[in-house]
RNA sequence: GGAGCGGUGGCCGAGCGGCUUAAGGCGACGGUCUUGAAAACCGUUGUGCCGGAAGGCACCGGGGGUUCGAAUCCCUCCCGCUCCGCCA
């Protein structure tokens, strides 16, 4: 959420990310209730000061006088009830057009209408040259035995699979390396609810906006996080931390369910775009100041960096255009790894700076030190790694003439130190 | 699923119709003392909104009601806890 009086002040600002970034939302109506909401207020904040003044005389007095300041406090009260009807009315449609009201981007954020239009920053690695027709990972993981599509779509429907073998041990193993990589650059492992409150899904900026890409336990008002973000960033919520609790730096490992509502017949093949994923990510909650986002935003790109040079996995890094941010998100790197059967450099990872738009949602704030001021934080988050996502460059671009697949190194420990993945095994 | 209990400031907790801008404690901050620290003692310390300021207004889980007046009484919703039952 932002903050009105940066709205006030400066109108032209989010019409333009409004503009910019695809969000309709009709920002003069919004200062218009404002001003509405606050003039009404006004009158009501000076009849209580007169209410108020006259409570206290009329216990004193009786007789005519009395009557007659009783009949002044039922006049006033009259009017009060006008104006607290008209409130009434106008602050849930105000308090709802605040929630969609989006954050501007960065200056440094590249203008553009969809991810076609993000920068490329950098290139990282070499892409692999085959000197044979390599496979693709679902061929790969079907003719090793290690991915089941098929009975997967029996058991759930389309975009449901299973790992088997081999393949459910990569999938633990790299879940596992990741964990042990962030926890070993301090960061905090959360074990974490997935079902959770509206309060998270609203502060976490989701909703209102994503329902339909929500799972939903409609008997029990909980929604299914489509990422660990919203448990490790609300996780927090409401309270007022210590100036020298931050950066709060966390770190957690969740199944992540999402509906792709709107997405059919869009990357229906392979394990890309499916209903539910494990992924580790990370969030970190500093201090209200734009060059700590920005410092922390580069080390949660550098921690996913180096879990993807760790796997020898190529990749580029992409500055994510204005119109592919999300509402609350002031900019956002992605990490695209090279998918050979997809030709291209593809979406694996996605760290996003938000300030304090989440924190403002939830009312997560801190004291600061130096002014002994409450501020509202500001929230970072990044994928550590996604399976079974990742295992699509690890399979094609580790697969062998022979059919068979190289375990990269640093997963060995915790395959049993197994070096290949092969037929029937 | 059954039965109870409760939600008060950063935290704990008293208050149960006007004296509450919420007792008391803890914590935090400042000071005295000390070579330094601890202890002790003294003082300060909620949030938001309106206003140039003086000041005003609101807030004791949310909403509504009773009353001249509500943290306190009533209704309702939400949240939490305890005990019993069932169970990974």
């Amino acid at each position: 959420m932002i903050d009105i009086k940066e709205i006030r002040k400066n109108p032209q600002k989010f019409k333009r990310a409004c503009k910019d970034k695809g969000f309709a939302v009709d920002i003069d109506r919004l200062l218009k209730m404002d001003k509405a909401l606050r003039d009404l207020k006004k009158l009501l904040q000076d009849n209580a000061t007169y209410e108020n003044m006259l409570q206290k005389e009329i216990p004193a007095l009786s007789g005519k006088e009395r009557e007659s300041k009783l009949e002044t406090l039922s006049n006033l009260k009259r009017d009060d009830v006008e104006w607290k009807k008209n409130i009434k009315e106008l602050q849930p449609q105000f308090d709802a057009l605040m929630l969609q009201v989006p954050q501007p981007a960065d200056d440094d954020v590249p203008l553009g209408k969809d991810d076609t239009e993000n920068v490329e920053i950098r290139k990282e690695g070499q892409i692999r040259k085959f000197d044979f027709e390599p496979k693709d990972h679902v061929q790969l993981g079907t003719d090793l035995g290690i991915i089941d599509i098929e009975r997967g779509v029996k058991l759930a429907g389309t975009r449901n699979y299973l790992l088997r073998g081999d393949g459910a041990l990569l999938h633990w193993a790299v879940l596992r390396f990741a964990m042990d990589f962030m926890v070993g650059r301090g960061y905090v492992p959360l074990s974490v609810p997935v079902l959770v409150r509206d309060e998270a899904m609203v502060g976490t900026g989701f909703f209102p906006g994503s329902e339909d890409q929500t799972y939903r336990m409609e008997k029990d008002e909980l929604s299914f996080a489509g990422t660990a973000e919203v448990p490790l960033t609300a996780y927090r919520m409401g309270e007022i931390l210590k100036g020298e609790e931050l950066p709060l730096k966390y770190v957690g490992l969740s199944s992540c369910f999402r509906r792709e509502a709107g997405a059919a017949g869009k990357d229906t093949y392979g394990l890309y775009r499916i209903h539910q994923f494990d992924k580790v990510e990370q969030v970190v909650i500093c201090e209200n100041s734009s060059q700590e986002s920005r410092k922390y935003h580069e080390e949660i790109l550098a921690n996913s960096e180096g879990v993807m040079q760790a796997l020898e996995l190529p990749y580029r890094v992409a500055n994510v255009c204005t119109g592919d941010l999300g509402r609350g998100q002031a900019k956002k790197f992605d990490i695209e790894a090279w998918m050979p059967s997809r030709d291209g450099y593809c979406e694996t990872h996605s760290a996003s700076k938000l300030y304090e738009f989440q924190a403002r949602r939830m009312n997560l704030r801190y004291k600061d030190a130096a002014t002994k001021k409450n501020l509202f934080c500001h929230t970072l988050n990044n994928t550590v790694i996604a399976s079974p996502r990742v295992l699509i460059p690890i399979l094609e671009l580790y697969q062998n003439a022979d059919g068979s697949v190289t375990i990269p190194k640093v997963l060995r420990p915790y395959m049993n130190g197994k070096e290949k993945i092969t037929a029937g095994t």
